[in-house]
RNA sequence: AACCCAAUAGCUCAGCUGGAUAGAGCAACUGCCUUCUAAGCAGUAGGUCUCAGGUUCGAAUCCUGAUUGGGUCACCA
């Protein structure tokens, strides 16, 4: 099916071309959906080619119009106001457009003939458990996995776990010394909590230290340095890089409890990934491949051993790759990563990094580097940067324990749906099981719907209270209509897509927003941005509504019309289950 | 200091390849369940789109500058 605004604008670009000598493609016409407050379907804004035509607004509307509806079958009678043409389509094409769309399967499914791309997202460290900020990065990197693989790529989602380094020691070094040999089932609690419980222990005791050396006339930065916590967690990193083997079962025993509460927490979340990539097993690769840059000159070493980048030419810093110790650095690390991902996948075309914005600059760097190292696909990476997450009561801090664990505010989510459906009593004849089904659906809904919804480019504030509510602008409402849509569709039984001779103002612009759901998952996926498909699914919700509301479907007289407006709300249920399914949202048949 | 990002209703956010009278939700107020699901719908009230210039027939949208807030500029990750 051929683009209806893509048709009009060939015509209007071939009137302009022949009959006025004005020459202009296709694509220089604007045409946009006209706005609900004037008649018509699809408006061409004409002033820019007053000039050309020498006429008045008006005149060159009407003119236009007139050439346009004799040119063009589909459209059936057009409006000029000041320098607005609007122009109304026939019933028939609407018809036949959701006959069309409603019996094609390709509509709402991905081609599978793109570029292998990979997607990387959560990244966590393995030294704590997995908090609010953890949630936005997770559901837009698998989101966006989810569009782009909607878009016709093959996605590989991934993840670069940060196992090791001083911050994974300091909870091997908190436990070994308080632990007295607690383990996730003794103490019972998930493998990640437990962990971070011995992070934050370690973290008190070094303040402590610090205190008391500060106490005794130290300055605080060299009392940092002195601390005999500081000086012992050092000597354990050099221990694990030397693979002593006390330190590395301790290392290998406690990140697999990391493991375990993380996969649950993934689990609740609803994300999954398809390869795993640890920084233990590809530190040591960036080194190599560093090193091999060395030797083709393109990074330059120092007197003191050290490996550096310049980056003057590119109007950017000269950039430290190795120590003069020997050791790396994060760059170094990712870029090894970056390698290992491409042995692993030869055909790969592009990574996307799902990664806070304050890291802009590093990334800016690593693309750099690696188009410089000769990877080609280096210039097709992106940053999937996002805004922090901000509380009412201002930034998050694990220090200060002001922090909203994932774990917690998912559980949170998925009573409030609960405490709330119960008090409408409306589930009365559903069975325990699909209650909590229900439940989960509507509270990771919310909760999801509420972090995706946003720009991701843009700083968010979380309302703790906001994000559980069930109303407005939110995840269950849309799940809602969902929901109403099959129930309609369960009373109404067997039905054909109905063509009506006439076409109400609500159905056509229902229609026209269904029918706008290509070009929206599309420049989705370009743009990386799921708020886009968010955003829509909220559009597409108020308008089945109002559609709803205003209308009559069972009760419509006429056969055609019945069966149009069930074609319309069969196909609103399958588009609100498909772009709420790019979120990573499940959508209830009943509720 | 430099560089990057942001600023829209009391609050949270849409709208940005320039188009008609700038839209939602929350909070406040008013109606609508004997009817296809009221987790809904309709309505009232709420705006100098931070400010000042510029480009244009036309600017919340593009450009310049300022203000405010955030971030980066580590041999941290």
């Amino acid at each position: 099916m051929m683009d209806i605004k893509q048709k009009i604008a060939l015509a209007a670009a071939d009137i302009l071309t022949k009959e006025y000598d004005h020459a202009i493609e296709a694509k220089g016409i604007q045409i946009d959906a006209t706005r609900k407050e004037f008649e018509g379907d699809y408006t061409v804004v004409i002033f820019p080619f007053l000039r050309a035509l020498k006429m008045k607004p008006e005149d060159a509307g009407n003119t236009l119009g007139e050439k346009i509806l004799a040119a063009v079958d589909e459209v059936d009678s057009f409006n000029v106001i000041k320098g607005f043409l609007n122009l109304s389509l026939s019933a028939n094409y609407w018809a036949e457009s959701l006959k069309e769309v409603a019996s094609d399967d390709a509509w709402l499914k991905a081609g599978k003939n793109g570029d292998l791309i990979l997607v990387e997202y959560s990244s966590p460290n393995t030294n704590k458990p997995l908090h609010l900020g953890h949630l936005r990065n997770n559901f837009l990197g698998h989101s966006v996995s989810l569009i782009k693989e909607f878009a016709g790529n093959e996605v590989v989602k991934t993840q670069i776990i940060n196992d090791r380094g001083v911050h994974i020691c300091k909870s091997m070094l908190a436990w070994k010394m308080h632990g007295k040999g607690e383990t996730p089932e003794s103490a019972d609690m998930k493998g990640d909590k437990l962990v971070g419980k011995y992070y934050v222990l370690f973290d008190q005791h070094l303040r402590a230290q610090v205190q008391k050396l500060v106490a005794e006339g130290m300055d605080e930065d060299q009392a940092k340095k002195e601390a005999p916590l500081t000086k012992e967690v050092q000597e354990m990193l050099v221990k694990w890089e030397q693979g002593d083997p006390d330190t590395v079962e301790l290392w290998k025993m406690m990140n697999s409890w990391v493991y375990d509460g993380f996969d649950q927490t993934y689990d609740r979340m609803g994300v999954a990934f398809d390869q795993l990539y640890y920084e233990s097993d590809t530190y040591i690769k960036g080194k190599d491949i560093v090193t091999e840059g060395l030797e083709k000159w393109i990074f330059y070493k120092k007197d003191d051993g050290s490996v550096w980048a310049n980056l003057e030419e590119d109007g950017l810093d000269r950039k430290l790759l190795i120590r003069a110790d020997g050791t790396t650095v994060y760059m170094t690390q990712d870029i090894g990563t970056a390698a290992q991902r491409q042995e692993d996948y030869p055909s790969l075309k592009q990574i996307i990094y799902t990664v806070g914005d304050e890291q802009d600059y590093h990334f800016k760097v690593l693309f750099l580097l690696l188009g410089k190292l000769g990877y080609e696909w280096a210039p097709a990476c992106r940053h999937l940067s996002y805004g922090m997450v901000d509380l009412p009561s201002g930034k998050m801090k694990s220090r200060e324990g002001t922090v909203v664990d994932a774990d917690d505010l998912m559980q949170e989510v998925v009573d409030a749906a609960r405490a709330s459906s119960e008090e409408k009593g409306k589930l009365d004849e559903m069975g325990e099981e699909e209650q909590k089904e229900l439940f989960d659906m509507l509270g990771l809904g919310a909760l999801k719907f509420f972090l995706l919804r946003v720009d991701p480019r843009k700083r968010m504030m979380f309302d703790p209270e906001e994000s559980v509510s069930l109303n407005g602008d939110t995840g269950p409402f849309i799940q809602y209509t969902h929901a109403r849509c099959k129930a309609v569709l369960r009373k109404a039984g067997d039905y054909t897509i109905g063509a009506p001779t006439e076409i109400d103002d609500k159905e056509r612009l229902l229609l026209r927003t269904l029918m706008d759901f290509r070009t929206v998952s599309q420049a989705a996926a370009d743009d990386m941005n799921p708020s886009a498909i968010a955003n829509y699914c909220l559009d597409l919700a108020k308008q089945y509504n109002q559609f709803y509301h205003d209308l009559s479907i069972l009760k419509a007289e006429d056969e055609q019309v019945k069966g149009f407006r069930l074609g319309l709300t069969q196909l609103t249920a399958s588009t609100i289950a498909t772009a709420m399914g790019l979120l990573g949202i499940r959508v209830p048949e009943r509720m």
